[in-house]
DNA sequence: ACACTACCTATGAAAATCATAGTGTCAAGT
DNA sequence: ACTTGACACTATGATTTTCATAGGTAGTGT
């Protein structure tokens, strides 16, 4: 963590939280994970964090329980990373981080980067925390995701570049 | 900024959210704003950052659009920060970060921070997005806030040990 | 044997952060 | 006139983090 200590010592509820997901790689990390990369390759090229980074988040993140270690191929031992309980209940906040994005920081040239349909009503879900077409609050199993084109193609431009670097 | 700019060369709004508040105290500075400390020291008090980080934040959030200096007082010249529109926007974040953390961060004998009585409906408005007896999604401008004793104490006590250092 | 994949570790330079102390500007008290 | 005190920062040097770059391990496929 980036110093989780002092934070910790209050009864404040976004002071605690802080002190687990207060640092730009984590939360870019369980964006990746909600967004179904978990593996460490697919965390590092979609993020962008050295692997140093990558490598010590995730274990910050299990050790605080939002993170398990699954291995998929023994022999060579390989890992997926998949969000917990406590991991996935974090979807919230980076559904309302989203919002803010969409809302705050972007051009009006520039396009949703995920549209989401709301499974309950079949609608757009649209950018806020509730249901545009519905008004119900938007839970993550209710949501169907479509990324844009552009936004698929630089995910997709982001890995064909990771490779040839590497 | 921690790094703005990688991160903010993406289409992804929760990376672009990140870059402009991706730091363990431009959240807390933006919390204590949400609750009503305006003055460089309490935030200072509060928050327990150095004053460098507090004023290297100020001066960010109010570049970013989400803070506005506010003369209190000329002779000597006094300022305030107050949230502009663009971050009274950024409330529902706190509203998620503060779910998870009491949902997640806390013993079962620590009570919540602060209980929030939802306007609307009369009834207490509970610790998640949505109001816990009515349903509806929570919204600022429709919740009081009550510090628990505990919680107000620990406030208190912070702003005695700024004082005394001072 | 050789390339290749997936997952990290190591290293040293650069940048951010921290604790601590101090400065500028004024008002109010003595 | 002079001290005290409030408020909002700024300065400094040590410590800690982060970054870019490179390397390394344990295997598979050819």
């Amino acid at each position: 963590m980036t110093g989780k200590s002092p934070a910790a010592e209050t009864l404040c509820p976004v002071a605690r939280t802080e002190a687990v997901v207060g640092d730009r790689w984590t939360v870019l990390i369980l964006r990746e994970l909600f967004m179904g990369g978990h593996r460490f390759e697919e965390i590092q090229a979609q993020t962008g964090a050295t692997p140093q980074m990558i490598a010590a988040r995730l274990k910050t993140l299990e050790a605080d329980g939002l993170v398990e270690r699954r291995v998929y191929n023994k022999r060579p031992l390989r890992h997926e990373y998949h969000l917990t309980e406590k991991g996935e209940a974090f979807h919230p906040v980076l559904l309302a981080l989203r919002a803010w994005g969409e809302m705050w920081c972007k051009s009006p040239d520039e396009g949703v980067a995920v549209h989401y349909t709301h499974r309950p009503c079949g609608q757009p879900a649209g950018v806020g925390t509730v249901c545009e077409s519905c008004g119900h609050p938007l839970r993550r199993a209710d949501l169907v995701a479509e990324p844009s084109p552009a936004y698929r193609a630089e995910r997709e431009a982001r890995w064909e570049a990771f490779k040839g670097v590497r």
